[in-house]
DNA sequence: AACCTCATCAACCGCACCCCT
DNA sequence: AAGGGGTGCGGTTGATGAGGT
């Protein structure tokens, strides 16, 4: 009974003393034979288990906490669009970001869509968000208000475009038919979010600010195609481009896309590197590359 | 204050792939 | 060639906190 209850294998969140351990082990080890960890009986998690901590939490230069800000979050979707849920891949686009993360993104976007899309259609096609939580309504006229900036460009906006570019939010989605492309609906979603960009009225935290103080009409665009057409083909061949953002949006000209994305100094204050100070430099040069092909 | 709804996050699970023997 | 172990990925779930009624 005893050897058996060695032998268990434990489950749910991480203590420090553990993380402590796995952190010494990669130290050591560098991030691989993650299933030795529990054969050597340093820790009684699985290799799986241990892998997902490293790479989802203790890995140097993780974003933890910060809320995707509006760039993060136009990759992630237009990515999204052009290869799927390669949540792994997209990730590498979004340095600090795991697949975790882009996971959790999306899937809370896809629910709060789902439920824009159900309330939309139950009361059929009603201009007033009554069906709508009141606490919801109400944001969503802040947005309006608030929403000064130009649409994004890449997708396409036909019919009653000027009225979406300047009023992208989620009443508007709501006033939308179900038949409506999913994509412009997801636009609309994520402009709607963007609303947080307009540094007039939202207070940003520091270490978002270099970031957030670039005018909106600098960020640079992505691809106006949705389809997989050459150009798509070849933002696809991109992938394993180590730096692939700069060349899908355009060089840095500007400077303005530079620090949150490429510069090693921009780094969440919450997550110190302190841990990682004695680790060979290149150990982690594998990790935030592409892997070669 | 209690309750409800929703969003977010961390972690687990199953499957697929790769590599080694 | 086949089998097994290790690893990576995507889907799912449960816990928790925030905000509103």
């Amino acid at each position: 009974m005893e050897a058996k209850k060695d032998d268990m294998v434990r489950k749910g969140p991480w203590k420090a003393e553990e993380d402590e351990v796995l952190i010494n082990h990669v130290k050591k080890h560098g991030a691989r034979d993650w299933s030795s960890i529990r054969s050597k009986g340093l820790l009684k998690r699985t290799g799986k288990s241990c892998r997902l901590r490293w790479v989802n939490k203790l890995r140097p230069n993780l974003k933890n906490g910060c809320k995707f800000t509006a760039e993060e979050e136009r990759v992630v979707i237009e990515l999204q669009s052009q290869i799927g849920n390669k949540w792994a891949k997209i990730a590498t686009y979004l340095p600090g970001r795991t697949d975790n993360d882009v996971k959790n993104f999306w899937s809370s976007r896809q629910k709060r869509l789902a439920r824009i899309l159900q309330a939309s259609s139950t009361t059929g096609s009603s201009s007033s968000s009554s069906n709508l939580k009141p606490q919801k309504a109400k944001k969503e006229v802040s947005v309006v208000c608030d929403f000064q900036a130009p649409p994004l460009q890449s997708y396409s906006m036909e019919e009653d475009s000027s009225a979406r570019a300047h009023l992208c939010s989620s009443s508007y989605v709501e006033n939308a038919t179900t038949t409506q492309p999913l994509a412009m609906i997801q636009l609309q979603l994520t402009t709607d979010e963007m609303s947080d960009f307009d540094t007039n009225h939202i207070q940003v935290e520091p270490e978002l600010q270099v970031q957030q103080q670039i005018p909106f009409h600098e960020i640079p665009q992505p691809h106006p195609e949705l389809t997989f057409s050459p150009e798509s083909r070849e933002v696809l061949a991109r992938l394993e481009d180590p730096y692939p953002f700069i060349n899908v949006f355009g060089p840095p000209e500007t400077g303005s896309l530079g620090p949150p994305f490429f510069d090693p100094a921009f780094q969440n204050p919450e997550t110190p590197d302190i841990f990682f100070d004695d680790i060979p430099a290149d150990m982690f040069d594998n990790i935030e590359q592409l892997p070669s092909p």
